[in-house]
DNA sequence: AATGAATGAGCTTTCATTCAT
DNA sequence: CATGAATGAAAGCTCATTCAT
């Protein structure tokens, strides 16, 4: 009858969503912090100074928590979409620039979120899937917008590779004896730029001034 | 002194050894089926069918269980490497082909190594970095032979951003509503030739023939 | 000063006792169910469709509901006592009849009262002796009509007992391997006329034709 | 696969085996004191002097308590109806002297296991069952040695019946305001002799001397 | 060295009851 | 008087780790 992976009740009342909020930001700092499996329920509610009652109120179990978090980042992250990725805001801009900007986003958003990294690069997390399959249709709306002969099966396959390659330069951007975080902006240009080209090649399509 | 997250002794004695195997093996087929949290150390011993109390002679915890079985992967990844990338084995072979061999014996890997996956793609485990090291070395070898003109820097720049790009992928495509496994496997090639012939062009060095 | 498992204040108004009526059919609904512990006060409230702080005005707590309920069937079994086994409606039929007249009744007002057979047959629920009490004195009543002969304490005590022949019965009938529902009412009459003479002979009194 | 209704480990050394019993003792207890919902399975433990983790040891659940308490009983009645009930042991004996000396002996062993009442009469305890057949079947078995005409169908129903009544005088006994305990084991041999002498006579049987 | 019973802190979640609105 | 969000003590149960045998 009811997922009990949802939240229970949407607050209505500006005090219970202030609550929510609550909730989800210390969520976010514990799972940052001591990962999901670690974070515990009480100490969630304790740093939300939030009863755990109330808590419970609001999610019928821990899992839940988690996909509201990453909920609200997609929500939250619709804004940034809009502003980097539109092709009514990209319009005219070379491609570097474009994915220069969504970075330069991204990190602004993932210092402003601080479990966004955890829920967008973590592998398999069914709490995940919606917020990487929204990012992953902006990408496609963007290369639509930019290569419209590409064939939309190949242009989705791209879309999910691009993010693909996002992610894992990320990933390995957060590890030690890697890529230094100023590196890999520039490395994630190089290789989405690359990649790009080399499917239009593949597909026997022009190439734009800036990818020759 | 003494690290708890390493193995307390080597085992010397045959016997001890393939004890260690059994743990090891039945760690990794629970990791795989119910990840790391969940599988508890009295199943991991009930898996091996060896006592709990003779699963803490070898290992102080349960972290370091995980961390044996990545150095098991790690060590068990060097004939692989030798094989699939070496200068050596790869002299003379086209890039896509050299990549397509290497793709092909991780995927068989990857089948005889029930939780390779997990250590292999998780975005942050301490307990794989030096796997992750010792990949992005050979990739290093690799480039290093094939573009002797690339700068050191610039080339382990690049070979950890490869790994990186193979990385993503592989996650992306472990996930629904992305990318097949099948073309996961085109898509990585094509990935790695558009951003190794980009930073080339970046280098402003001469592309090989199939990259052209 | 004021006993806590009584109800709060007897209502009054007609809006207010048709509140309680719904808040003591759903609590017996939910007792048969689930059981008295596993029904919650929300989800009596909830299935009564009334808000948890007016259940709480009516009733102190969740045994106070219990009582109630237990004081609701009493109330509503007098008038079956009245039909089945007062002397005036039974004067004349043999006992054999109205017995069997009365567990026809029971079984009509248990299938209307679906709470009734988890009070009345539970072993020791404080909130049911005044219930039980009540049918002891009908039944007392019935006997003393009968047999005028039998001395009052006796008499008393023949009632108890009989009382719990039905109570032991019913119970046993109710598990598996034992009694079907249709055995069990001959079962009754025959254990209970097999008692009333035994009494009678115990007493030295004479035996009415239909026990002889 | 496994029973989660059934105890964990058959406790083999001795000393395991006294821990089990602390834990039942303890269980009896509280479950006798304060019932078996509010009984909380620390309270058993602290009271049985055991860490709640071993009494998890060996019971698997709160449930599997109750169920071996019942186990319990029935193995330990087992002598006392060897005693009591048996053809052999009953043999020459009225009718109602069996059920005296049976009484008593339920009366003893009643006082020397504080929970069995609780089990016994407590109504539809799928935990009980087991225990009720078994004392069914004892009767049963001292039907047909009594009566070797009564026909099995009838005789098992009337055995059925009989641990009814008793069940329900017992029950009423406990009750203030009903029987007192010294009448109740009269009233119970009243019954009981009553309700056999009835059903023989429905089945058109001899009746015994001192049933006459 | 080998064993596996023993341990108890700590986990997630529930629910009777209250009280500010 | 009516409401239902809020509360937090307390429940059942787990599991990494130890240590007496």
């Amino acid at each position: 009858m009811n997922d009990p992976t949802t939240m229970r009740r949407s607050p209505k009342q500006l005090r219970s969503q202030q609550r929510v909020d609550d909730i989800l930001d210390a969520a976010a700092r514990l799972f940052r912090e001591v990962g999901y499996e670690a974070a515990t329920t009480n100490a969630i509610a304790g740093q939300a100074q939030v009863p755990i009652g109330s808590l419970y109120q609001f999610f019928p179990n821990k899992e839940s928590i988690l996909k509201a978090l990453a909920q609200r980042y997609t929500d939250q992250m619709r804004d940034l979409h809009a502003r980097t990725l539109s092709p009514t805001a990209t319009e005219g801009l070379p491609l570097a620039q474009v994915i220069g900007g969504y970075l330069q986003a991204m990190g602004e958003f993932e210092a402003a979120h601080v479990a966004f990294r955890l829920l967008f690069l973590s592998a398999e997390q069914t709490q995940t899937h919606e917020m990487q399959a929204e990012i992953i249709q902006r990408v496609d709306d963007l290369l639509a917008a930019r290569f419209p002969l590409l064939r939309p099966e190949r242009r989705r396959q791209a879309a999910s590779a691009s993010v693909g390659i996002v992610k894992g330069l990320m990933i390995i951007s957060g590890e030690p004896a890697t890529l230094s975080a100023e590196q890999s902006g520039d490395e994630i240009i190089t290789a989405l730029l690359g990649y790009i080209r080399a499917v239009l090649v593949q597909e026997a399509l022009p190439l734009p001034p800036d990818l020759a």
